[in-house]
DNA sequence: TTCGATTTGTTCGTATGTATT
DNA sequence: TAATACATACGAACAAATCGA
């Protein structure tokens, strides 16, 4: 006999998935806003006619995906894009001689177009659809070392004008959440080395004969769902790429080992 | 009062660390082998004196490690590098037209030699230690691609011999667990662009004007202790690094979603 | 400062379902 | 078919962190 999943459930996934989906497309109505807590697992339990347990499960796995954060005595949240520590779990770039700086960000340009053929396959719009484009700089330590192509479907993002885009006071992202409830939850990154244009190469203040690192990420939203291209350049003279797969994700501070 | 984990609990982490810590430190020892299966959640359990839930928290976190797979109504067992699908885990090049190929590769030269600072500092051995020094070429449907720079601790790697080496059946990593019980379980990398020197570009068949990807990666088995320095060189022409992080970990096959 | 209510974290136990051998 | 092993789901109790009265 299936479950009796309070509202009907019509799938045959387990209990503990449906909730977890239930509680991602609340998610994604924008019931439960970014960094508002969501209701305490007790009370989600009786709302879905779950045992505590099953909760926590579907909970546990959201967590894993850093959709939602927990925090004893307080609550579940749900991710921010604002917050200090969420904010670089995207931002891949660290100096060389060490830690990872705060960075600046200057706004080159910021035009409407049209989705190309490339734009389309990754981004999941139709051929010509209106996009914005974005060109974004990123200085570390004063020096430009990023130089960013952003594309993002006009559609979702009603309104956006260069100035709105270039006084935010979060990053890109924090952007997108605050202002339109587009949550970035995940990233697929492909990079190469090339040579730079003359342009990028005159933006980054480097040779066209340097050697750099071109970045073509897409970034999606819940579901999998793509909301952004971005084709970044970077400077990687005193800067590298770092990729640290769950470097301190299961383990936390001060946690005993004993060996 | 503290739990009374059968053999004593001088710790003040919860019971399911313990427990983790207890079942790593019967991999490091290599009481569990790769491939092998490790004792059902009810017989750990009555061994450890706690609950198959307790248990279950454990290996959940194994397993979000990868250290671990569940397979059910099988077993738990010991995470394998010589499988398919472990062995392109921390295999991130990609050709640009779309999959996966099976890497062939070929031995350039097998040394030893002695630690330098840089080696002493990632790898953790004391300055001067005897290490091996490989070289390896990376083909991808024929054509060289990669180029590794090998560097691990003679120590741990006894009666190693360019002629074991390049006979292995396995990846490097599979060779390094068979043999010699050491379980590569995390990897971090820096990723810069640069100009490859001359022998390099002879190797890989580039010239020296030829933009590269260089990754320095460190390969760190079970308590983060690091086990391998590599550098690479790829040729990037037709292939690229992807860093797709945790795309398909949470979710699995077939899974409805019901948006 | 203390206390109590709330919320997540840990641990236990039980029952039942599903996959494998 | 039966036994075994993991997967799901329920419920209960207490610990630990947080917050406001």
């Amino acid at each position: 006999m299936p479950h009796t999943l309070a509202g009907g459930n019509l799938t045959f996934n387990p209990l503990y998935k449906e909730v977890k989906n239930r509680i991602t497309r609340n998610l994604i109505a924008g019931e439960w806003k970014p960094g508002a807590a969501i209701p305490s697992e007790s009370r989600l339990a009786g709302h879905f006619n779950v045992s505590v347990g099953t909760i926590r499960k579907a909970i546990d796995e959201l967590v894993a995906e850093k959709i939602l954060v927990r925090q004893q005595g307080r609550g579940t949240f749900v991710t921010t894009h604002s917050e200090d520590r969420q904010l670089y779990y995207f931002f891949h770039i660290v100096g060389k001689d060490g830690g990872k700086e705060p960075p600046t960000h200057e706004l080159l340009s910021f035009r409407k177009g049209k989705a190309d053929s490339e734009e389309k396959l990754h981004l999941g719009v139709s051929r010509g659809e209106r996009v914005f484009r974005i060109h974004n700089v990123l200085k570390l330590v004063g020096k430009p070392v990023v130089l960013d192509a952003i594309v993002i479907p006009a559609a979702r993002f009603p309104g956006l004008t260069e100035a709105i885009f270039s006084a935010r006071e979060v990053t890109i992202y924090g952007l997108y959440q605050a202002r339109y409830g587009i949550n970035v939850v995940r990233i697929s990154e492909r990079l190469s080395a090339a040579h730079p244009d003359a342009q990028t190469a005159g933006v980054l203040g480097v040779r066209v004969s340097t050697p750099m690192l071109m970045i073509k990420r897409v970034a999606y939203t819940y579901h999998d769902t793509p909301v952004e291209l971005r084709t970044s350049w970077v400077n990687t003279e005193g800067h590298e790429y770092l990729s640290d797969l769950w470097k301190n994700e299961t383990r936390k501070r001060g946690e005993s080992i004993n060996r």
